[in-house]
DNA sequence: GTTACTGCAAAACGTTTGCAATAAA
DNA sequence: TTTATTGCAAACGTTTTGCAGTAAC
């Protein structure tokens, strides 16, 4: 489903601020901040408020349409995200992240950790980082 | 190696809010935010600063003495570390936060997505969510 | 035409910095 | 005694909020 229909399904108008932000994070190759977004669209000349950027990602988010990324700086930026489960991996040199999905690898895992623990699990985060393809050729 | 020692054969001192810091995240059983950490300093009358917490923290982390984990909410908290590589589970319900190691458990799954996407893989991040033995009684 | 949404200005929040006073070694 | 460290106050950057005007449906 186009995320434009995601959105008025859900009973929420496609406004210029949403498309713009969706327009961005859909070329981005990194991560991006809000402020990143917001100084991306001044530069396009697609003018648009950084209070919008803020709602709208928040929005976006909720519906699953975007999602947060950490860098291993602690530093945090916004991809989008495509349909299922799925992780992500995030070059150290050049910060380019690209998705992997990998839920049954982790099954085992969890399976161990909830017998020693005693925990029931339910959700997990996972990020894996390290030097993408491109920038192994430069080093 | 104790902490103290750490910490002095590194070149820093034993100072007070040092001290307290990790006096309160030893007791904690969630991880706790700076100003957590600074309020129960001044409940159990060991007067701090709140910028000493970030200070100690910011060293303590660096020295790979505490940690910073993530909420599934976003937010974020410190927590003291053990020796050797491992991942946090965390309660949904009450935030009790616990250790599990489990590196190996991962490495088939980097070297597949190694293969996959070209990416070399030197770090990882991983957290599970769910909800501890003791909350599961109560539901 | 209705009302969800924007954008501004201002508030709120968490974190960092400069610097004189303090305390650890 | 020396100098690393503290704690205050103030600066800083990010995120949120109230509200009148605007635009999507």
């Amino acid at each position: 489903m186009s995320w434009r229909k995601t959105l008025s399904q859900s009973g929420y108008r496609i406004s210029k601020p949403r498309l713009v932000v969706m327009e961005i994070l859909a070329q981005a190759k990194i991560p991006m901040t809000p402020l990143a977004i917001f100084k991306q669209s001044q530069k396009a000349g697609r003018k648009i408020g950084l209070v919008s950027v803020y709602r709208a990602l928040e929005l976006l988010t909720r519906l699953g349409l975007v999602c947060l990324v950490y860098a291993n700086d602690g530093s945090q930026g916004y991809m989008v995200t495509s349909e299922g489960h799925h992780h992500h991996i995030i070059c150290k040199v050049c910060e380019q992240a690209i998705e992997f999905s990998g839920v049954n690898d982790l099954e085992e895992l969890i399976l161990r950790v909830q017998q020693e623990t005693g925990y029931t699990v339910s959700d997990h985060f996972l990020q894996l980082f390290g030097v993408c393809p491109n920038c192994q050729k430069l080093l």
